[in-house]
DNA sequence: TAGATTGTTAATCGATTAACAATC
DNA sequence: TAGATTGTTAATCGATTAACAATC
């Protein structure tokens, strides 16, 4: 294979474009290794992950191929390798500075969440158009006025922004994140957001999950 | 076509399995039509709704064939009788009851959010296991102490639950679900769970919805 | 009627799964 | 060595897209 060099400046060719499904596997590996008992366990087979995550072991090694990890026959792969094969390919030791619109429980959520460092994400700041929201936030974000987003954002060069505001307000943020520079927006607001097509959207939809889930619940009970 | 009679009854043959890409559509046709203005909109055409959503009419077409609906060519479908038929096909009229566990800021966000009843589900209450956090919590719905969540689950005969506790907590408050006769979990915890085949679990995976973010704006950027 | 749109069958595309040689 | 596991090419499966007759 060899796709997807480690280097991402190496690549003038054409790099071969990862599957989505594979994309989103790929930190449920990462998490798997992260709850191994690294101390005892130094080398992993596909086999046995597939078995602990209930998937194919062919499906766990053409996942894990794509970060350019290298296993053993008859071992299998290092673990601690593969660990920083996962992280290097999602650039999570590269973070991404970010920043949070809304500070309403879900925004408040957001920050309080202190995993995100490790996904490479560093939400920088949040910001909420209510004066009683703004202050210090969980773990000692500052919660700001709305009109410092602007600033900010081209100040600190930041490309991600997270929507946390109500349906009405969502599609004027992403107009301000856009017009900032905002490159990807991670949009929880129940609503349909425009953008132009150079900035990436991806929907948190909460509806089509509880779709899925009810539906297979409704199924399930005949 | 005429798979899945809206009366779930009367299917005692085989049903056609809806795929899931479809279903998590539907949701998003849904809040399409219910951002109509219907005083002025009384039909929509496949090709209309496909331009606003950036799909292909064919796949819009085939998408609410699942629904049971019937357009009339030329017009297109009735914007009502496709709005009702997209509900009654998600069970959003039968409305299902869910307990949440966890009140922290998550937690608090799904209780607070009032969409809910409208996607088929009512959170009938909350439980925490720390005592400061009960009591009236948003929209006057009840946190409860961890202990009373048994006996509401089996008194109510709740199948859903909704679970946005610590990482740490995830797997046994999913075991104690299961034993009380929850059929689906709806699960925020970044945790893997492990239950019966029986019941139905529905991750919400932030760490693969950002890997898929990053990397779209990694490859983006070249 | 003419033309746009639906409903449905066939073709394509992409992801998953199977098969199998290479390797430790 | 024998046996388990990797890496990779081929086959299958399922979702999307195309084609087109039916319909208003």
């Amino acid at each position: 294979m060899e796709n997807l060099p480690i280097d991402p400046a190496a690549g003038g060719e054409e790099r071969a474009p990862i599957a989505e499904p594979t994309l989103r596997r790929l930190p449920v590996y990462h998490n798997y290794l992260k709850n191994l008992d690294s101390s005892k366990t130094h080398a992993i087979s596909c086999t046995q992950i597939a078995q602990d995550l209930h998937l194919t072991p062919i499906q766990v090694r053409k996942d894990l191929a794509c970060t350019g990890i290298v296993g053993k026959p008859k071992t299998g792969y290092d673990t601690q390798a593969l660990r920083l094969a996962i992280e290097d390919f999602l650039g999570w030791n590269n973070p991404n500075d970010a920043l949070l619109f809304g500070a309403g429980h879900l925004g408040l959520a957001l920050l309080s969440y202190d995993g995100f460092a490790s996904y490479g994400l560093d939400i920088v700041a949040a910001v909420d158009a209510d004066p009683a929201k703004q202050g210090a936030g969980p773990r000692d974000k500052k919660i700001l006025p709305l009109e410092k987003a602007a600033g900010l954002i081209r100040r600190m060069h930041i490309k991600i922004a997270i929507i946390a505001v109500p349906e009405a307000a969502a599609q004027s943020i992403a107009d301000l994140c856009v017009s900032c520079g905002i490159k990807a927006i991670w949009n929880f607001a129940p609503a349909k957001i425009t953008v132009p097509a150079d900035v990436t959207v991806q929907h948190e939809n909460l509806a089509s999950s509880l779709a899925v889930l009810s539906k297979k619940l409704s199924l399930r009970g005949e």
